[in-house]
DNA sequence: GTGAATTTAGGTCGAATGTCCTAATTTTGT
DNA sequence: ACAAAATTAGGACATTCGACCTAAATTCAC
């Protein structure tokens, strides 16, 4: 892997577990395994790894959405797919959170000009589901409606998840994610009938 | 007001806009109208402040719970005052996301030691929330659950509000949260009459 | 009123930060 | 093979951080 790629790589990570602004030059440089002057060469600046980061992020994540809309038969199976990332990845978020409410929430607090830009990983997911709930025969209006609320689920359960370290918990509203989703599902196709 | 009291609320407010470790002794120093030297006699050590700031909204948020528990006859309507922060504090949350659940992501990623003093904010939410959904009528375990839910879905609604700066988004949501509930209380009183 | 206790201001300290520079080292193009 | 380019290492820099100290100022007790 490339020098560039692999500082991209561990800052995302170090961001993640330990936040941005904590993360300095000389852990990432100690985690990868170079030297701090090493950096200006690829990044001027700190903040031109947050852009890299985010960029690798938003390119992890569209990877991630188009291989479930590929994997999966149906719209209900997609979304499936993404309530089941908060069982996956239930390790890492107890203990970090969510990697992306997280990131905008500090961006939010430092006013920092990339902000907007992790607000983008959001809507990358709000799209992508608006466009399965369509797809499962929800109006417009609704299907929006419907990606947010689910997001804002996800990103509920993962803040709860790491303050209260229960799995039951996590394992109770995936549940209850997964019935709301089929319910949408079984309206539609009543309503379709008639 | 006493310097103490001083530093501890202006640090409350400089936290939750800005975050426990952005923000120096300097910060608060100047905010206040002090010296920063004057802080070694109230507080040893900036950890120091963080546990008096959680003390402080712990005092808080046990003040508030309970004048929303004086101040509402039903549960429901109690019930109702918690969901509707997410109104009356639109503006900061949109800001700086929940003063709760950013302290403790945040916390949780520095691994600090008051992480779990922290995270007892939540449960005084969860707590208070159970009394209330018992009050309705529900088995133990299903108003831990409801309370549970309510609490994942603030904070997700906090979250995504402040990525998405939309304030129809947060409207919708709670009116959700307000059906949620509403529609407990309806089974419950079925339940009752059987 | 006066001595003791508390509170305050201002400065110092080492450590750590982001940024930047320079000189080696390695890679590349021909 | 050799010059040019890209990459790397290591250090210098000004600044900021939490922590700590001392002395002046203020408040309190009697």
């Amino acid at each position: 892997m490339s020098t560039r790629k692999n500082i991209t790589a561990t800052a995302d990570e170090l961001f993640y577990h330990n936040g941005f602004d904590v993360t300095s030059f000389a852990d990432i440089a100690k985690q990868v395994g170079i030297s701090r002057g090493n950096f200006y060469h690829h990044f001027k600046t700190k903040d031109d790894i947050l852009e890299a980061v985010i960029d690798l992020r938003l390119a992890k994540t569209r990877d991630m959405l188009r291989l479930w809309a590929e994997g999966a038969e149906t719209p209900l199976d997609r979304i499936s797919c993404f309530i089941h990332i908060l069982i996956r990845n239930r390790r890492e978020i107890a203990k970090y959170g969510c990697p992306v409410g997280t990131l905008v929430s500090e961006l939010g607090k430092l006013d920092h000009v990339s902000k907007s830009h992790a607000a983008t990983l959001f809507t990358l997911f709000v799209d992508w589901l608006v466009t399965q709930f369509s797809d499962l025969g929800c109006e417009p209006q609704d299907a929006r409606h419907h990606a947010r609320h689910l997001l804002a689920l996800s990103q509920g359960v993962s803040s709860v998840a790491q303050a209260l370290q229960d799995d039951v918990f996590v394992d109770d509203e995936v549940n209850m994610m997964l019935d709301y989703v089929a319910e949408i599902a079984r309206t539609n196709s009543l309503k379709r009938k008639s």
